[in-house]
DNA sequence: TTGTAGGCGTTATCAC
DNA sequence: GTGATAACGCCTACAA
């Protein structure tokens, strides 16, 4: 009953193990009618390919890794929900891993997919992330933290950043504090880079050099943080806590999470917002649109950035050049976070 | 190199392949030192063993299916992380599959997992799931939404709501207003039914069996609502849009993301919280502690689920009856919205 | 175009 | 306790 193999399909179907293999294996040369037959026979038995067979003689397994540091994070919970789509509309399925920041951990994870035969590996490498060893022909991209070296995809972070600033300085504001990651990360470097490019453009337009100066000599208008929800807030603690005339009037944050902590510590410092702040996030996480008020903030593609992931390991897709990777634009979701800035008291 | 297989590792060892898998295998009748020989000779080769072919051999895949309806839930994804951690204590890797709540893709994905010959599935059944026919072998284990007929683990839903409801009872409140789940939802009714059970126990102790009756008469303090945020919001609405001295003082919700919406309904009214309303949520979700304030919430233990439903289906733990699930005890999560109600004002 | 047969890397069943 | 050897279910030259 549950032992139908390929030979009782060929023996039902009068035909060769061999001709169905090429059936199940959409091979050209088989006749209309005989492929007919064999896949009527195929239903009516409820025949299903062992895949361990299958891959142990192709060496395809139809399956691809993904390692994703902490599925916790809304933002690798939605890339890894995109890349399962991505994969099921190609007939993949995906083994999911999380290395919890540890290369240790993730270094064996990869040595797991590896011996799996998976046909390639989406990593969002750990933060300690050095190198690692793949046997060649294992395609892997590496997303959103990318590494020169590895087939790359990513959020556009330097553009979007910068266009997110722009719309502050569009507002009106002038000092803007910004929230940067961690100093190690790659994304949140490209970040930064987006913050200064914004302030330096429109300190040239302007010939306020000042601005662009102070921020890029690491002035008290940029702190540094890691990407959660706790050390946004005191990020924003440090940044709120001076006299009215000197404090930001808007800050960007590197992450979604850190705006919403940065929010809370407004909230605890007696800032309105955005009457007397405003405040921008990055990622586009739902989260974003579920705080008091909505927070507006700059999102990534996720979905059409798992869709390429899954494209380029998959060879529907060139890969991006190894030094040139797959960068995709962000666009700015409005919430109610962001307003002019109210006028200095002197 | 990178072909190094079992009987590389057995010419070195100066062994039978037969011994080598013996090792692997840890079977038992391998003499210590033998079994100390070849390890060795395994890490130095850096021999890994071949899944496909161990798989096809030996029917398991040390592989174990997990369909869940959304990840971009945070209950789920927490659950994913938890299951594929504890998973990998015990040497399996998982397959993630998202049903999105369609249960036609759900019964797909199972025959996915079917035919991947996994050594289990894991199933959080969507909204609308009938039934699926298993290859008897294959072990299942529901969680979270129990249905009868297939071994189940799950939070205490019912007493954990009650505790909860308990909780607001004790600081003095009587019109304590219910967000209940879709009534099609198994959780959903029986945290709906510890609800009632705290309300029902109250009125029989202080013999006000009106809040009691008024309850289960569907009375206006229960308002029906999907999971989510935004109903979460309108059911908010919906309970405290009247008179001061009708309004309940305080709202158990039977989400954490329903507590939020309700939050953001009450702010919108300018309601303060917890002053003049109490909110407790029901997961205890990682958002719940980054709500300003802090939420109140009752937390299911996960992680504890999620190591019982591997280790069930992995027969380290004799299966839960058909009939009667594994119930796991919620806590109270004490955050800053709940407090005494304010007297009403006449 | 279709049939035949060998072998993929392990495990399991025998003997020894 | 250990070694030889036959499957496991399928794909793929190669032959017809």
């Amino acid at each position: 009953m549950s032992k139908v193999g390929i030979r009782d399909v060929a023996k039902l179907a009068g035909v060769s193990t061999g001709t169905v293999s090429r059936v199940l294996n959409d091979h050209p040369s088989v006749t209309k009618e005989l492929r007919a037959r064999v896949t009527g026979i195929i239903k009516e038995l409820g025949y299903m390919p062992d895949p361990s067979a299958r891959s142990m003689r192709s060496k395809v397994s139809r399956l691809i890794g993904i390692i994703i540091p902490d599925l916790t994070n809304p933002f690798f919970s939605e890339l890894v929900q995109s890349v399962e789509q991505a994969a099921a509309n190609h007939g993949y399925n995906i083994i999911v891993m999380t290395s919890l920041d540890h290369a240790a951990k993730e270094a064996d994870r990869i040595k797991q997919l590896t011996s799996r035969k998976v046909d390639g590996i989406i990593l969002v490498p750990s933060i300690d992330f050095h190198t690692i060893k793949l046997p060649k022909g294992l395609p892997i991209v590496v997303i959103d933290r990318l590494m020169p070296g590895y087939s790359g995809i990513a959020a556009d972070h330097r553009n979007g950043v910068r266009l997110g600033v722009e719309h502050l300085l569009q507002l009106g504001h002038r000092r803007i504090g910004f929230i940067s990651g961690p100093s190690h990360s790659v994304p949140a470097n490209d970040r930064l880079r987006g913050y200064l490019d914004a302030i330096e453009r429109t300190g040239e337009q302007a010939g306020e050099q000042a601005d662009g100066r102070a921020a890029m000599a690491g002035s008290p208008l940029i702190a540094e943080a890691a990407f959660d929800y706790e050390s946004g807030r005191s990020a924003g603690n440090y940044l709120l806590a001076r006299a009215r005339n000197e404090r930001p009037t808007a800050i960007f944050a590197s992450s979604d999470q850190q705006a919403i902590g940065c929010m809370r510590a407004a909230h605890d410092l007696g800032i309105p917002i955005p009457a007397a702040l405003s405040v921008m996030g990055f990622d586009g996480i739902p989260l974003a649109s579920m705080t008091t008020p909505r927070l507006t903030t700059v999102k990534q593609p996720i979905q059409d950035m798992a869709a390429a992931a899954v494209a380029v390991l998959l060879n529907k897709q060139t890969a991006p050049d190894l030094d040139n990777p797959i960068l995709f634009a962000c666009e700015i979701l409005k919430g109610e976070t962001t307003a002019p800035p109210q006028p200095d008291k002197h």
